[in-house]
DNA sequence: TTCAATACTTGATAAATGTCAAGCATTGGA
DNA sequence: TCCAATGCTTGACATTTATCAAGTATTGAA
């Protein structure tokens, strides 16, 4: 891998507190490549040979079974994804795809393996990580089976919001059949879910949504950070 | 805690590797107590002080919103729960409750959190077993988005004849009700359910349960390892 | 710029799931 | 042993969500 591309890994939680010599030991044996939007990297199945790092882009997480297929996750950068798979050597729960075009490290699973054994700074920035990683999921199981649809759609565009730092309006990050996927329902459904928060002062033109009243959404969507918040 | 309950943990995977040193440090600080049925061990949102680990009976781990309420678990001896945030340091996602009659050790996080910089062997195992958890509801997140819950009975009930070694008629683990939350259904609908899959076979007499012909259940409920399968 | 491909929306309808109410079955004290 | 409490089942009905089909909007490449 160039050298040119090590801060933006060393930046990551993951990478940070672990020492010059282990970090540049994984880095050996890793690279870095560039894929135009719509590639698969990875498919559910499959032996998990590399611990994927997005640097750019976005990538999809995405299962199917018996014909049907659900949107689990978006990676953004920057950061990992199939950590347990990589701990475990096992295969992987999740297809993964490019979004858009992306950069991607890939760094041998063995090797991230073998580092975590001899440098405790990574072995516990790693199971800070996955600890993080099954609480998100946790918190996404929850949305699922607690939730209607409508329900789901409004805390996920107050979660966007905080993204945006509370902004009145901003632009969804998916698109619109993708996040129907992602909140476990279909296209159309989300047509007319955004069409039942009106009413709660929810306004969308294309991608572009508006907010008018947060404090009305919050009354309907009632978050809490036992599920919206995704940094506890 | 008295030594005659030291080794019922240290069976866990959780501790097998660790030194007798690190050990008898964590169990020092720690304590098993009994609890009667229906009793609240911890509920969702107070910090996580404790490690739990269930040595016998059973525990219902559940979460809430906006007064609705679903069973996300149930742990059986011998294992631990809420790993995650004890190692996390965060609150708790989930309540946890006693099903029956249980005897559980609680082990201070803070110590597991020490022993953790300190044994690798620890490290190891523990993160091994967070991945495992991660891995887990990430299978279970695949099963309630992929499947209907005619599909989702089908597939709990041979992987539950999996863990009876393939037996053809066995007991239910789980109160009705529970296991109805647990698949993401009112209880109303698990009877219907049950009726549902009367033509490929199943028979249900209260908690007994018959399957007839394995494969034409199968042929219905196709499991795929990548969902059913928790050893992998 | 044009046009074909793709995404999105809408309405009509169907299927899945939940709710309510009532009755039956089981269980665990008194 | 009895019976009150609890869990389970069933039917009728309501709600939610999915499916299908058609039309509109948007996008990207020639």
């Amino acid at each position: 891998m160039p050298e040119s591309d090590y801060p933006d890994i060393r930046g990551l939680h993951l990478f940070t507190e672990m020492s010059d010599e282990h970090f540049n030991a994984l880095m050996r044996g890793s690279y870095v490549q560039n894929f135009p939007p719509q590639i698969d990297l990875i498919a559910e199945g499959d032996p998990s040979d590399f611990l994927h790092v997005v640097l750019t882009g976005s990538v999809e997480l995405s299962s199917s079974w018996n014909g049907r297929e659900t949107s689990m996750a978006t990676v953004r950068p920057v950061s990992t994804f199939i950590l347990a798979a990589t701990i475990k050597d096992a295969p992987y729960l999740m297809s993964a795809k490019t979004v858009e075009k992306s950069r991607i490290a890939l760094i041998p699973s063995q090797d991230v393996r073998n580092v975590f054994d001899v440098d405790p700074n990574f072995a516990r920035a790693i199971v800070t990580e996955l600890a993080q990683c099954y609480r998100s999921v946790v918190k996404s199981q929850k949305d699922l089976k607690l939730r209607t649809s409508l329900e789901r759609l409004a805390n996920y565009l107050l979660r966007q919001q905080i993204k945006f730092d509370g902004a009145a309006e901003f632009e969804l990050q998916l698109e619109k059949r993708r996040l129907a996927s992602f909140l476990g329902m279909t296209p159309e459904n989300l047509s007319r879910a955004f069409k039942g928060l009106q009413p709660y002062g929810v306004k969308v033109n294309g991608n572009h949504i508006t907010i008018k009243d947060q404090d009305d959404l919050m009354r309907f969507a009632k978050p809490t950070p036992l599920i919206d918040d995704y940094s506890i």
